[in-house]
DNA sequence: TGACTGACCAACA
DNA sequence: CTGTTGGCCAGTC
């Protein structure tokens, strides 16, 4: 078989990812990347949702890896982002970011990440 | 067609 | 310790 590493390949596992996530959680661009197997390219993990923004999953809950919703500007609705993680019991610091620390998710890979969570 | 950018993270100087 | 660059993939100009 051979396996060709083009765009569907490292898409499709952003996909998998981001569509099992929890409800009241969140996870990372770099976690994803983590789990695709590239840490490197977290770029492309937010291209990824940039072309899964018009499906069916859960952009919102990927941020980065301060809990910053960078990815709002593209929901055409900022504060939709935020306002569709506080309905699922997401709650926000002062700065406006995800509170990791209470709502972080790795995806079934590597924890290796916490380790950098840990600001 | 070629090059740059883009919702990032981590390592190196 | 802080600043800068590198790297990955795909889409757009």
């Amino acid at each position: 078989m051979k396996k060709i590493k083009t765009q569907s390949d490292f898409f499709d596992k952003v996909f998998e990812v981001v569509a099992e996530i929890p409800i009241g959680k969140v996870t990372t661009y770099g976690a994803i990347a983590e789990a695709c197997g590239i840490r490197s390219s977290a770029r492309t993990v937010g291209w990824a949702l940039n072309s899964a923004k018009n499906s069916y999953l859960p952009c919102h809950r990927v941020v980065n890896r301060f809990g910053a919703l960078t990815g709002k500007i593209h929901f055409g609705n900022p504060q939709l982002m935020q306002d569709l993680l506080q309905g699922e019991g997401v709650k926000f610091d002062s700065e406006g970011n995800v509170i990791l620390a209470d709502h972080l998710w790795l995806p079934a890979k590597r924890n290796r990440f916490s380790k950098t969570k840990n600001l």
